[in-house]
RNA sequence: GGGCCGCUAGCUCAUCGGGUAGAGCAGGAGACUUUUAAUCUCAAGGUGCCGGGUUCGAGCCCCGGGCGGCCCA
């Protein structure tokens, strides 16, 4: 420990002089957590022969003369620090401490007059000096640029945002745990794509100088993951990480998370099953239940979640019994009438989305399954096997947001062909969202995709979900932002 | 992309009919033997987001730009 006589400059923490003076490595014994949780309730005034070592940041210091009190923080908790002039060594180093500082303590585990569970400093060092002034203790950060743009700090200061991401980690740890025990094997297919497919969205693009070749970020991993069923891996799963070259929103961050699944020898009625269960179970694991509460409202997560076709909860929320036989002028005419904006071009199975996104999908909480949407706009979904124009393509509603993607896969060569084209002459038109063909991944089809259910889970709306936060940034740890003209 | 709002000390916020800025916390110096956002005393701390304009004078009014938030598309 060195002397910190160096004057403060202006506004800041003291950031001293001389070399750097910290130990290479703190011999921990307990976790702050560990310790609580072994010696709750100790009796006020009790000193016990029990030594820990405790390491972490020291987030609050209460001098009383010869007395001084700190309270240390690690990543499991919180414990009160108590030091004396008489018996702690460097006391008036220790009552010197800058808020932020790292500290390592040995000392009794014991308890204050005020019954404050403590540990009594006989021994500490410095671990690292914290050269800038935390935030105010009591307010915290406020300003949500500084938040995101400064994680580390918000991490210190704000319990909810370091619960939400350990959580996250939960999250992700219990979907991985239930999708391996259903016999799924998780893969990890190429980020850079030659051809951007698997979704209706722009890529971002990026060169690759060796191959001279343009490559694209991934805006979904499905093209891949179902080749990889046509090679026989009957059930996959990816947690991948896609790009998506759009605005960034509350609920939209250029970069998330997607888990994708597919089954061999399953329909998307498997799916939903399979999506109601995992959805619910990873709930019970990581929230203890499966009703949790978002954004003030019950959501009850256990299965069997109610099914719906698109057309039935239109209707529920208009009182409009539509179809796609109604045809497209008299789809046309509708979206008028409801003051919906349309674009030259549309099919009546744009049309048909169009109405449901606009009148009906807001005023859903679910969780229900939005089923049967057009064909139209699913060129990746089998057709549906009884309803001409649609497709076996639904997505699920929870907690008034859409949580999953899924259908039943068309695994017919030809047809993806004539799919493929149709976007493509949307493409053509400036659609700059919507697919090309791919011609290695029709090869595949043509050597034999088995009937297949996939599905697609917003992992970054799962966490928010289950962690009851409303912005995607308070899902994501750093998200995009807006490059600093600062920095 | 459009509308509204915000940007003042490291953090959280004040101030005023345009007259060159103030507090709490943090940081510095000191007091205090059981505190809990400890308390008390003292001193210090500012390119008022950036650039123009109006004015004798602008943090405040006007214009442009930047970044962010909310709402809408």
């Amino acid at each position: 420990m060195s002397d910190d006589t160096a004057p403060a400059p202006e506004g800041q923490a003291d950031p001293g002089d001389g070399p750097d003076d910290t130990p290479y490595r703190f011999e921990r014994s307990h976790a702050v957590g560990e310790v609580v949780e072994a010696f709750e309730g100790l009796e006020a005034g009790v000193e016990t022969e029990t030594v820990v070592s405790v390491a972490g940041r020291l987030m609050l210091r209460r001098d009383q003369g010869r007395l001084a009190f700190g309270t240390l923080q690690d990543a499991t908790g919180r414990i009160q620090l108590f030091a004396t002039a008489a018996a702690s060594p460097g006391f008036d180093r220790f009552t010197a401490l800058s808020i932020g500082d790292w500290i390592g303590v040995r000392g009794a585990v014991m308890a204050t007059r005020r019954g404050e569970l403590s540990v009594r400093v006989d021994d500490w060092t410095r671990l690292a000096r914290a050269r800038r002034s935390f935030p105010d203790k009591w307010h915290g950060l406020t300003d949500p640029d500084t938040r995101y743009r400064q994680r580390y700090v918000d991490l210190w200061v704000s319990d909810e945002a370091r619960a939400a991401f350990v959580r996250r980690s939960r999250i992700v740890t219990a979907l991985r745990r239930r999708l391996d025990e259903q016999g799924f094997v998780e893969v990890e297919t190429p980020v850079l794509h030659p051809i951007p497919g698997g979704a209706a969205a722009r890529p971002f693009v990026t060169r690759h100088e060796a191959l001279s070749a343009d490559l694209y970020l991934r805006v979904a991993p499905e093209l891949y993951l179902k080749r990889l069923v046509v090679g026989g891996m009957e059930r996959v799963y990816e947690i991948a990480r896609v790009f998506r070259n759009e605005g960034i929103s509350t609920r939209h961050n250029p970069e998330f998370t997607m888990l994708e699944l597919y089954q061999a020898y399953a329909d998307h009625t498997d799916i939903m099953e399979l999506t109601e269960h995992l959805v619910a179970g990873v709930a019970r694991d990581v929230c203890g239940s499966t009703t949790v509460v978002y954004d003030g409202q019950d959501v009850d997560l256990a299965p069997p979640w109610r099914r719906a076709t698109m057309e039935e909860v239109i209707a529920e929320h208009t009182g409009l019994d539509v179809s796609l036989d109604a045809g497209s002028g008299e789809l046309e005419a509708l979206c008028d009438r409801l003051g919906i904006e349309i674009e030259a071009g549309w099919g009546p199975g744009k049309l048909l989305l169009e109405i449901y996104e606009k009148t009906a999908e807001p005023n859903l909480w679910g969780p229900v399954f939005v089923t049967d949407y057009p064909e139209e706009v699913s060129p990746l979904s089998r057709r549906h096997r009884s309803r001409p124009g649609y497709a076996e393509r639904f997505e699920a509603i929870v907690a008034g947001r859409e949580l999953c993607n899924a259908f039943t896969e068309l695994v017919d060569p030809a047809e993806q062909r004539s799919r493929f084209e149709a976007q493509a002459e949307l493409r053509a038109a400036g659609d700059d969202e919507a697919m090309v063909v791919d011609e290695d991944y029709l090869r595949s089809l043509e050597y034999g995709l088995p009937p297949t259910g996939g599905l697609g889970i917003g992992v970054d709306r799962l966490v928010m979900l289950l962690t009851d936060t409303q912005a995607i940034r308070d899902a994501v740890l750093f998200p995009t932002l807006r490059p600093d003209p600062q920095n």
